[in-house]
DNA sequence: TATGAATGAGCTTTCATTCAT
DNA sequence: GATGAATGAAAGCTCATTCAT
């Protein structure tokens, strides 16, 4: 294949021979280093120290560190664009596509924290051809969202006057979990994916009863019946009579 | 005063002084520059050029690059910290404090997107003891809004479960904005504040299908007077009655 | 003046100062070293101790090796040529002319032997732009010989049939010199201008009495019958009896 | 034999097998790669892919990149040293000895540019041992012209008070050829050989008509003011017999 | 206040070379 | 005979920083 980069060439080669092995070592020092530091601020000296070798001797495993930064965050947003879509596969109510989007972006940005991360501060550091392959990958994945608030909009189940921006909302509000998420912690990744999955319906479903009661009659605006079945169960198990 | 750093030292001397002056235009470039290339990035020469000096010059206002860099994002994190608890002061309805600081920090946002992206990206170069200064204001900001959603959900009015969370989901959310606003676009700020606000609410209102009319919340307590035709249609299309 | 580099900059501060001084340490220790070791094998490290700076010091004078080169090179291009113009002006015979452009020609190769050395085996080192420059002054250069020869020619006081051919011949010839001259030799400078100007000149005035009879001077020795009315057309025309 | 290289070896080695034709490779890919960028700026990896090697193997064939160099340089100053010697052979008059010299030396020249030009740049990049050799050979090469130069002396053909430098002058003007003949010229090889031969052989015979009456040639010239009209300007006028 | 010369460390990258396979 | 992984040195160059003037 044409487009083939020296760490996939290395990697294709005799599985389990030193090169490869090499290169993926690189790989994971070069993620860490950069999640660690910043891609500006990592030395290849560093990185090559990591891994136990010569900073020449990356050469061999990619073209310049540059082109490392662009590995890395290429795949991790085709890994992160495929992974989406197979996991929406075969989905087509809005709302259940949106609670699979939502779930599936918070766990792997909890999992995957160091990617996620690079791929979402280092595209500043990426020259100009390469940041436009990332960004054309994120606007693809972005388009998902995007087109499920649409859908969701058109279906009359989301009130969502402008998918773009609530994309941008959305996404930012879910990938922010990687700023402060740690594995461990008091909440679990399936409480915390509750949570914000609430957040995320709610938002894209519309205003809710707390609004209502200190509503200015005059500007009031009020939402079409929706159909309350297709919510995700937790929240169709909390007593909605709290909060009237 | 003890604690003044040459920047401030500068600024003081005689007030209108070419000192002052050059003072303030590199910190500006500074701004400027890291908002562009990255600290790491951005080199003293440059800023330099861009202000009119010779590199070692700039000794003169700052002790070093990484001073440089703590100063700006301190002061920046001040300045939000003062500006939003001046917004806030004298507010005490939940749900009045959540569309003030929403929209105070949307506006804040767009309106001062380098400081604010630097203040978010930079954190990571500045060295340990910076960092923890800046962190802690960080929280202190982030416990404004962490109050307020704390004392929302104690006068019911807010259906939020982990108010630590939903502050960070919220905040960045927010946030967010500055990664792809720029003025001039299609949306206006009062336009983006309302949409963004209404995610907000409705996430910390939570779900409310068969619900109330939401009232036009945010001009209650933004004060301009707006024309509510720029909202979306599907609300404005809503059955006003239907949640009364 | 826009042209001006680094270099030239540093030299034209204020007159003696250590800027300029050490400038044209630089340079002279460049042309030195390059000089002896070549280009490509002078590393910037070795030529920073010549001059006893640190070497990354070097690139307060020039932009970058490359340039330090090119300065070197177009600057002994232009003295060389200006010298030689200087030389010839007023001097209108041919043979006259002649003589002094060998002369000049030897004595400065003589003087300048590191420079001229540099400036005709470096060239293939320099980048493209920067030999087109200097490949113009020496068109330039060889201009005034081919000139020469072409006027002497048209007088009848030179045979020469192809003066370009004549040309790189004898600046061939002269410039081969710096290759093994060195000062304090057996033979005085003014000797060797001497032999050198009588090579020439008897290149250019043509056949002396010992060849006279010389018909088909090369075929008689070289086995592959040619056509000798390749001939150039001013030997042919010579009245061969004329010296027997 | 205790003298043989690594690829002398290689190419002894059953000849016609894959070893023998690499090594054959090499050597040509060498000389066209130092020809064209140097022998300090050519690197084995490029040699290597030249040949369609890893850089490593190319050890297999020469000790080190200096002994390529060496063996290139060697053997071309022997083939050279020893057909000029094959030419030269039977010959006994001196004029003839040096219109075959000079003619088998342009030919040479012209034929084997790369060599030749690699033979003459690149003796600065030989070390002290090497370079000796070459030296030497040269020496032996040169000892041929100087020779004959000599003897034509001695015999009264020639008009050379200082062989050794009408050696280095006559040879420096043949060997120029190949630094601007390019095959497919204006000019034949053969063409180029009568011209050069007549330059050569004008300036071993001495002076032609135009300059038969010059004493202190130099001198004329240089120092005081000249009066053109004093000058022998049309050389048809001057009596043609006076050297006969 | 500002310059400009200089430092010294460090950067990315390239190189010739070695060697186990 | 050839590979490919790796070395270790060195290259050109940039940087933040210092300091005498």
């Amino acid at each position: 294949m044409a487009g083939r980069t020296k760490f996939q060439k290395a990697m294709a080669r005799t599985i389990g021979s030193n090169g490869a092995r090499t290169a993926e070592a690189i790989r994971q020092a070069g993620v860490k280093l950069i999640y660690k530091h910043g891609y500006e601020a990592m030395s290849l000296r560093q990185l090559a120290a990591e891994v136990g070798l010569q900073s020449g001797s990356l050469y061999k495993y990619f073209e310049n560190k540059q082109n490392l930064l662009f590995d890395i965050v290429r795949d991790h947003m085709e890994d992160l664009l495929g992974k989406a879509e197979a996991d929406l596969a075969g989905i087509t109510d809005p709302l259940a596509r949106l609670k699979t989007f939502s779930a599936f972006h918070l766990r792997y940005h909890m999992t995957r924290m160091a990617h996620v991360f690079i791929a979402n501060m280092e595209i500043r550091s990426l020259e100009d051809e390469h940041r436009a392959v990332v960004v054309a990958l994120r606007r693809r994945y972005e388009g998902l969202l995007e087109e499920i608030l649409r859908q969701g909009a058109e279906d009359g189940v989301f009130q969502v006057s402008e998918p773009k921006v609530a994309t941008y909302a959305i996404i930012s509000m879910l990938t922010g979990i990687c700023m402060w998420y740690r594995p461990g912690g008091r909440l679990s990744q399936d409480e915390l994916v509750e949570i914000y999955t609430g957040l995320v319906v709610d938002g894209a479903t519309g205003p809710g009863p707390a609004t209502a009661a200190r509503a200015k009659p005059l500007e009031a605006v009020a939402a079409q019946p929706r159909d309350s079945g297709t919510r995700a169960k937790p929240r169709a198990a909390r007593p909605k009579t709290a909060r009237a």
